[in-house]
DNA sequence: ACTTAATCGTTGACTTTATCAAGAGTTTAA
DNA sequence: TTAAACTCTTGATAAAGTCAACGATTAAGT
């Protein structure tokens, strides 16, 4: 593991020896940075963002979301929730309908045109996955799914 | 896995079979939204957050990196680095040093303060990553860790 | 040597995202 | 039936991200 003197070392190199770089935080922070630029360049042909798409896809799911559960489960305040859905609905890919049980909540779900676009966008995001994880084999994939979805569930 | 009528499931529980659920990409960004969040809870009282204590990880790492590598390092645009080593420098916890290989470059260096401050947030941060990875055993662990890596710096 | 181009830190303008309090309508509990 | 709690919404404010431009410095080209 000796440097080769006068071999000119790129920066993620240099430091992939320190402390940080070995920290859960850190690598799941870089990675998502790098995996949402990635995403948001393949949805924007389609007028999508990660955020736009997250929300198109749980509307889409036949799971009948209300917003507040939309923001729970997307980690974002109910406030935030509410220009993202005025969008999607402007754009006519999803429908508010009040929630006959409780006519508090209105319940987002996926339009006919939202459903084909989400299709497609989620073509794009497979196609953005895919690259991400060229470096792992398939069952290497499914161990780190398995493994994330653990810590991003389990608290 | 029939579902008991009557039941009352949570919003998580509700959405784990959701198409969504299964994106690399929205597990990593789930896991570092409650990642960052719980660093910052336990990085407040030292007067950090994640990203300047990233910053301070790295200047008290003995690596000497410039500005630009930090920003890169931590996928942020250089102009965001300047603030950061502000406030660092300004509580006396960095330097900034003329690279006398390069001018314009400049080397940021942890202080005697810096590596102190640096060893008690360092504790803390391995505190929340326990608690995150709660639910994973020491192999589990390592296993997570390789993964991450092998995705977050292989692009 | 000398001009041109490129790089680094910095500033400033601007957009997006995050956080938080409060309000109108609805449901639940006392 | 009143009071408390919940959902969506609005608005204010702070924080973070994006991008172009500038002075100082270095590298490249001729």
């Amino acid at each position: 593991m000796a440097t080769k003197p006068g071999t000119i070392m790129n920066t993620i190199d240099r430091f992939l020896t320190s402390e940080l770089a070995g920290e859960i935080e850190f690598l799941t922070a870089r990675t998502r940075s790098l995996g949402s630029a990635r995403a948001n360049k393949l949805l924007a042909p389609l007028g999508l963002k990660v955020r736009s798409y997250s929300v198109l896809s749980l509307a889409c799911s036949g799971m009948a979301p209300t917003q507040r559960e939309l923001a729970e489960f997307l980690s974002l305040d109910p406030s935030q929730i509410v220009p993202l859905v005025d969008a999607l609905e402007g754009d006519g890919l999803v429908e508010r309908t009040a929630d006959p049980n409780d006519r508090r909540s209105k319940v987002i779900t996926g339009t006919k045109a939202g459903e084909q676009l989400y299709r497609k966008a989620r073509k794009a995001t497979a196609e953005g996955e895919a690259v991400a994880m060229a470096s792992l084999n398939q069952s290497e994939q499914e161990t780190l799914r398995d493994l994330l979805s653990r810590i991003a569930f389990r608290d």
